[in-house]
DNA sequence: CATCGTTATGCAAGCGCTTACATCGGTGCA
DNA sequence: TGCACCGATGTAAGCGCTTGCATAACGATG
């Protein structure tokens, strides 16, 4: 493996010389740079990034933090901020926290704090203050997606926001009996994203003056499937008879327009359904949905950290709320007659 | 930021002793490794990576190579890598390849050169002679996923069979005008998994003495809505009518199911339809489908590469194939009368 | 022509670890 | 008792860069 020296060699000027030229300093002469350079290339000099990050301090490097890799709305997410930072020269290491408290523990604890990264940002994660702290201690920016937190800098989506848009509209559409498919209360102890979309939907009920109904809720674990379960259950209830449904997240709005077909409802004209996200199926179902942009959330972490790296003058915001928008499709309809 | 000197100090100790201890190293005594340990501890010391990794030349971290991240069948793989490669204590750090060409050539000249990983996992990703090459000089265990390579290890899956195995079922139900919803011969230029599926799907029906009918074949672009428009293209069209279609992802088989059923067929009544993947959706919308275990391909991978990595002796075995199976669910059936 | 400022370059001291080698007591054995 | 040997520990030399500081080279200026 060739290194630096070689390289210095072959362009008869100092190591420094070479560290200065290949990482863009400007007090080098353009012929040097440009000589610099040609060795660099020919000799397929790549600097090491363990020994320039031991010198400098820097790791070129972002850490993302993130509970699921294999649902849609992360995936998304990461491939929002892979794209930033990829385009910006950094790698990203990924630390995949799984329910396993112990693992979870050792994350904090050790994986972020093996200096390989140079800021963090950790997605849609319940993180306890201890863990915030932990975040914070580590001395590089970080910053959070999604999921309110007072420690730390955030960029925060409004979920009672989210949910009482998406009821709203199924309100103005003039439907009275709205279902709810959101998370299960016991599923939610340290999840409170869910809940919050339940109570920007009661929110918008109760500010129309329409009275939530317990029967017209039922739990569902954020996929298709689970969607399709919960609108069986909530459709095929006696007396609970909803014209609107609105499910927490998109695939559960997917998965409930599949039930309802099989029950024999026309959506809308039977039944409106709406869901959250932004999910890529959405436009093929002809889904209305709150739609959250989540690749633009990570390409906005992303570009937030990484401008913050760059120049370190303007510190991290704290909180920035992401926007969202109402996408009205075919999934829903003004209440028939 | 605590060093080892400090801990070494407060345990009483050469820093050579810590580091011994610290790195699980079986010359060092039990009552001295517990006294480093609990300094460690007690002073929150955590090894820097980058100081380790360059006195070591061990970084502790794997490069995986990915086409993309939001699709299911690539986010569920690297899910399984995830797994087992944080399990291990390892890192990974993520290389997400565009089809951009400028792009790809930095990673593979740069961005694994830097001397960041271990080891390399490649994804599903038709690599050139001299990318391959590239791998190769790293110095560093390298494991392709999928995708024949005459000059890395590769796990690879036999697309030839695995459209066969979907055809031959197909056949067995007493089907003969079978369409197929593959890729594009055009978009194939680089990447000939689908047409290797292809390629099994007219080697079954020829070795059933059946004749592959090209108005039966349709290009979709693996989505479930590209499964969507193929199949209502394929059905559609005047005189080929054909009694069941194989589709060579699953989420085209979905697309295909929606459209069969937009259009008045039923599954698997009056069409069946099979699928490649094994996706999460196939039970819900019980397809039957060839599953190639994509979380198992992942985990395989990265325990390949680790074993490799903790035991240089055995060398990673050039070429292994990946397992699958038929599951046969509800969208197939033998044809009617 | 001496002085000073500027810019380009070199020198060399680390960055925080790992590890080869040296050292030092103990043990076992003749 | 003396010697070889072995395991536990310390010493110190790097690992391959970056960067503060010193120096050199060159104009510009008075």
């Amino acid at each position: 493996m060739v290194g630096i020296d070689e390289v210095a060699r072959a362009a008869g000027v100092s190591t420094a010389t070479v560290s200065r030229a290949l990482s863009g300093k400007h007090n080098v002469s353009d012929s040097t740079r440009e000589r610099v350079q040609e060795a660099a290339q020919r000799l397929g000099y790549v600097v090491s990034s363990s020994a320039s990050s031991l010198a400098s301090g820097r790791t070129r490097n972002i850490g993302v933090v993130i509970p699921h890799l294999d649902r849609w709305f992360f995936s998304t997410l990461l491939s929002g901020i892979a794209e930033q930072v990829t385009r910006a020269g950094y790698d990203i290491t990924l630390y995949n926290v799984t329910p396993d408290r112990e693992h979870r523990r050792q994350v904090f604890e050790t994986f972020l704090r093996r200096q390989r990264v140079d800021g963090v940002i950790a997605v849609a994660l319940e993180l306890g203050e201890h863990e915030s702290k932990t975040l914070l201690s580590l001395g590089m920016p970080v910053i959070a997606i999604g999921g309110p937190n007072e420690l730390l800098p955030t960029l925060s989506i409004d979920d009672v926001g989210l949910g009482r848009l998406a009821t709203e509209h199924l309100l103005a559409m003039g439907h009275l009996d709205i279902g709810h498919i959101g998370a299960d209360p016991e599923f939610d102890i340290d999840f409170h994203i869910p809940s919050s979309r339940r109570h920007g939907f009661e929110l918008a009920l109760r500010t129309s003056g329409v009275e939530p109904r317990p029967e017209l809720f039922e739990p569902g674990d954020f996929t298709i499937e689970g969607g399709f379960r919960a609108a069986k259950q909530l459709l095929g209830r006696p007396g609970a008879s909803p014209t609107a449904i609105f499910a927490a997240s998109d695939e559960m709005a997917i998965g409930a327009m599949l039930a309802a077909r099989d029950l024999g409802y026309r959506v809308p004209e039977d039944l409106s359904i709406a869901g959250i996200d932004g999910h890529e199926l959405g436009r093929f179902f002809d889904l209305t949905t709150v739609d959250q942009f989540p690749a633009g959330q990570g390409a906005r972490a992303a570009a937030t950290i990484l401008h913050e790296l760059e120049q370190p003058a303007g510190s991290v915001p704290d909180r920035e709320e992401l926007p969202y928008e109402l996408v009205v499709r075919g999934s829903t309809a003004r209440i028939s007659a």
